[in-house]
DNA sequence: AACTATTTATAAGA
DNA sequence: TTCTTATAAATAGTT
């Protein structure tokens, strides 16, 4: 290159190699600046030195090269996620978290709490959404017992049904069978059914990691059937 | 630089432009080599062209140029963004999405709606909070009620005092003077107060980008104070 | 793509 | 690291 043009491979002396690289590598971030004013091109240059000093140029800046270049190598492993992807997932968590906290408020105020920000209007309102509410609960309930009785009473005459047999039956052979017996094993297996039923419950907040609860404050529980809520009596 | 010095700016001229940036783009690119060879450098080179086009060198390979840079950089913004926080920002999602339909479930159920995979027990403790709810907000109702009544009547006080006064004024200026007119506007403008209070609402689902109501198929609205749904009457 | 006149880069030495 | 200097390398303008 110049007054003794040298071979190019790794220079030993590691003081003239030391000078070199300073030397060469102004050099090289002088013409990628160069070039990226003359040609109107986007250029980032990384050079990390033999002792892992980092040094760089970057025309734009350097997210920006490196995002560009792994946008149009389309590579999917990790670098690909762009920050547009991530602005997404934030947004779309920002919005999730005003809907919770939206519906955490409806909640409460369904459970008549957090009244004290309502108009007179808006408690009538919810007055009325209970009102018909608890109506619905209540025609149900009652459904459900009305259908819960007819099948108990179903299974209590069928099982009278089978004492009046095993009765004949033990009067046939001889023999003595205490007829409670019978009916008391029929009414525990049937009231066991009921309990299995009431047992099937929507999703627990268990189910969500405790990181996200503290984010939402939902220490209130605003989860109606939770059973620290909910006991009945 | 030769043969006629150029300056430092951009090529005006675009065929002479593309030739430069052939020309000094293959320079650059040697430099970077060279440099790498001599000075046992890791180093990378990203060229965008203003076409648009990639060019690039790296004396190992770019990923590890860009994974080093990175690291060294500990660029906080987009690119460090790791495949692990990319999964946690995921996994949250997940969790409030399910954290969301389970309150809406619990909404709906506080309405009144869908009741049907509930128990007989779950129904009586439904009912037990919705009668709670139901006293709190009447009786949250009523002294909102009395609080307001209070207020109105404060205000016709007021008006009737300051209609006597008026009345006096008008005797001993000898002009007639309506008394029901006074009144009138007193009581428009308390009643337009009550209005503004119950204006006030909770923030509205409109607030939510389409993509997430979509997807979480809101659909049937379970805001409380919503319009379309709790219309008084 | 090749040529060439010059400018630039830089190796070696200070 | 910086300066000097001799010389190699890069490259603008032309063919």
């Amino acid at each position: 290159m110049v007054k003794g043009k040298i071979a190019i491979r790794k220079i030993n002396c590691s003081k003239s190699r030391q000078v070199t690289f300073f030397k060469r590598r102004t050099g090289l971030i002088k013409k990628a600046k160069e070039l990226s004013i003359l040609c109107d091109a986007e250029i980032g240059v990384i050079i990390f030195s033999c002792t892992g000093k980092l040094y760089d140029y970057a025309s734009t800046s350097m997210s920006s090269v490196i995002e560009r270049y792994n946008t149009m190598k389309q590579d999917n492993r990790q670098q690909s996620i762009t920050a547009a992807e991530i602005q997404f997932l934030k947004k779309d968590a920002e919005s999730m978290m005003q809907q919770l906290r939206c519906l955490q408020e409806c909640n409460r105020r369904l459970m008549g709490e957090e009244l004290s920000k309502l108009s007179l209007e808006d408690l009538k309102n919810l007055e009325n959404v209970l009102e018909m509410g608890l109506k619905n609960v209540r025609s149900r309930k009652e459904q459900n017992f009305v259908e819960e009785m007819r099948e108990l009473k179903r299974k209590v005459d069928d099982v009278e049904q089978e004492n009046v047999e095993l009765r004949k039956k033990s009067k046939v052979i001889g023999r003595d069978y205490r007829e409670s017996e019978g009916e008391f094993s029929a009414e525990t297996s049937s009231s066991k059914e009921i309990s299995k039923m009431s047992a099937q419950a929507i999703p627990d907040k268990d189910d969500i990691p405790e990181r996200l609860l503290l984010q939402l404050s939902l220490q209130s529980k605003p989860y109606l059937l939770d059973e620290q809520k909910t006991t009945s009596g």
